[in-house]
DNA sequence: AATCGCAGGGTTATCGATAACCCCATTATA
DNA sequence: TATAATGGGGTTATCGATAACCCTGCGATT
């Protein structure tokens, strides 16, 4: 491990001055600095963050939590994320909670024993809360992506959820559906929550009651669709339509709709929330909200860094707009 | 901030005798363990583990560095990844250098400076040796995953390029084709160098000699696809189906194909390695050689923990095998 | 001639946690 | 009874880098 002490051992000098020449602080010789940085390149030293963090109380380190990071909208939106942490001098590092509270939970411990100067996460559910107020109180800055969370007032880049949902249930009411069922992520989402408001308000302002047996609380980690699946298609009026709360739910119910032998849109219709992105799929098929994964990534981090830099005082929620695109899989109701 | 002297403070005691109690250390009377563990829970002491890694030279974080965030391939890696480090009691981070080789570098420099235990990385190609070799001067392990780069002997779980690119070549030959062209990973990177050895290699086992003219070098990131296969389709003599280097490579050949009117697998057929998990995709349609990313993922985690732990002397190369999966997109020859 | 100012560089304490070692009672042992 | 052994806990130095301050010598100023 190289040190400044050895640079200053070979420099002839003392550790201080190297540590200026590094800085680019204090008031050194042109001489003496191009002889320390030449002596550096040579040893190829690298400075001991955890020295400088303990000493400076802080880093350049970003961390950013994602909720599952095989879901495509959640790797774009890094991708956002990272491109504007590096324009703007911060390295980024990744984790993924896997929609566990648990997992989050030893997240938000590690980024809190790093110090790491700000923190972007998707939070798991309001049980959240218990993490982000350790955040809040070790002062480290933090943005809520894509989900909000009661009670904890932080800066937030959100989806307008309500709105999307809107779009879409309205979508289906026109081709005819008025049995629409609605498999949603846990309530203890935001976005679960707000999909399902939009949902409901959009029946009923088209003079519908919402029927409690089509809607459905699966999780975002799609596990168990196939009983969902079932328990919707068992009913004596089964819907003919499906809401889901996000893309990997409505690929994960087409494929239970397939294997018990019904067919999409014919038999029903499918619509969701994000979009996969067209890099993945030739022939992209459903109908959805496509929401900008990348821009919440990007816009997230540059709140984060204003917030770091202290340019701004109060919290501010940033509400980012779905866009309704018609595809293949919703039809007119047979 | 709250600090082990903070703890000392409200418990009455020093500072060391906190220390012991957090390592489990030393002799302590189970009612100061206890009064002192209660404490730490009161206050949300959370361990600053850049002071912790500073004297144990030491710390339980890996690091995972990807090519490409948003290939599927990759992903799944990483889940696999997490998994096996979560299992065997460490913190993984990952981060993303997008094929660029200044961003690997910058990301290698972050690691080393923080001190972390272990690096698992795909590199980006040979060039990467420059920074690899700083990880061994700095003797911080790492496990090369995916690609290996010639001139650095470390731990390394690879697929079998050559043989999956043989299996491929050998199937769209079956199917009657000839001109088979390859798009291909910079020959910098080493599955790009052995997925071509496999396709020449079979070609002139099958009596076929190679035409350079068939052969694209186009980087793993798809930039450009429009303009290779441009080239490829105005050839005297086009070819009648493709093998591309890696699915999003297939997938914009086949876009660009389209654009320009042509049908897959009816005027071309195309193959390529790595599948696209069947989460993401309804109806797959490329004829892949799959490599099992989970595990490559989870071993590599295992093989660098063992490295770490010192449990091993020899470097190691653990080679996964292919599996060829026919679908749609490959049909024998017009 | 005495003082000042500044360039150039060094000393020391500090961040938070831990290793290595020390110290003092009390109990066990010869 | 004297001594060793042990439990329970404290002291001090250390990791690598930096902030705050100090020192020295030389040319400029009065």
């Amino acid at each position: 491990m190289v040190t400044i002490y050895d640079i200053a051992k070979k420099a002839n000098c003392s550790a201080m001055t190297v540590s200026k020449v590094i800085n680019n602080a204090g008031k050194i010789s042109e001489t003496t600095r191009q002889r320390i940085q030449q002596i550096m390149v040579e040893m190829n030293y690298v400075p001991n963050s955890n020295a400088r963090s303990l000493v400076l109380q802080q880093t350049k380190l970003l961390s950013l939590l994602i909720a599952d990071i095989t879901n495509p909208f959640y790797t774009t939106l890094t991708r956002g994320a990272e491109d504007a942490a590096k324009r703007l001098g911060y390295q980024l590092l990744f984790s993924n909670s896997d929609e566990s509270i648990m997992k989050e939970k030893e997240y938000i411990e590690t980024v809190l024993s790093a110090r790491v100067a700000g923190v972007m996460i998707t939070p798991v559910g309001d049980p959240s809360i218990t993490h982000l107020k350790l955040l809040e109180q070790y002062r480290i800055p933090f943005v809520l992506i894509d989900r909000e969370v009661p009670g904890v007032n932080a800066d937030a880049v959100l989806g307008d959820s309500k709105e999307g949902a809107s779009k879409l249930t309205e979508h289906l009411l026109k081709l005819g559906h008025h049995r629409i069922a609605m498999i949603n992520g846990h309530l203890e989402t935001s976005t679960a929550r707000y999909r399902l408001e939009g949902y409901k308000e959009t029946l009923l302002l088209n003079g519908i009651q919402w029927d409690e047996q089509l809607i459905m609380e699966m999780g975002f980690n799609q596990a168990n669709a196939d009983e969902y699946m079932g328990k919707l298609l068992s009913l004596k009026q089964p819907p003919t339509a499906i809401f889901a709360a996000n893309n990997l739910i409505a690929l994960a119910a087409i494929r239970s709709l397939r294997l018990k032998g019904y067919r999409v849109p014919e038999d029903m219709s499918i619509v969701c929330f994000d979009d996969l992105e067209a890099d993945y799929v030739l022939d992209p098929f459903l109908t959805v909200a496509s929401q900008p994964a990348y821009d919440f990534g990007a816009i997230g981090i540059q709140t984060l860094i204003e917030r770091i830099q202290g340019n701004r005082e109060q919290t501010r929620h940033i509400i980012l707009p779905s866009k309704l695109i018609l595809r293949g899989s919703s039809a007119v109701r047979n």
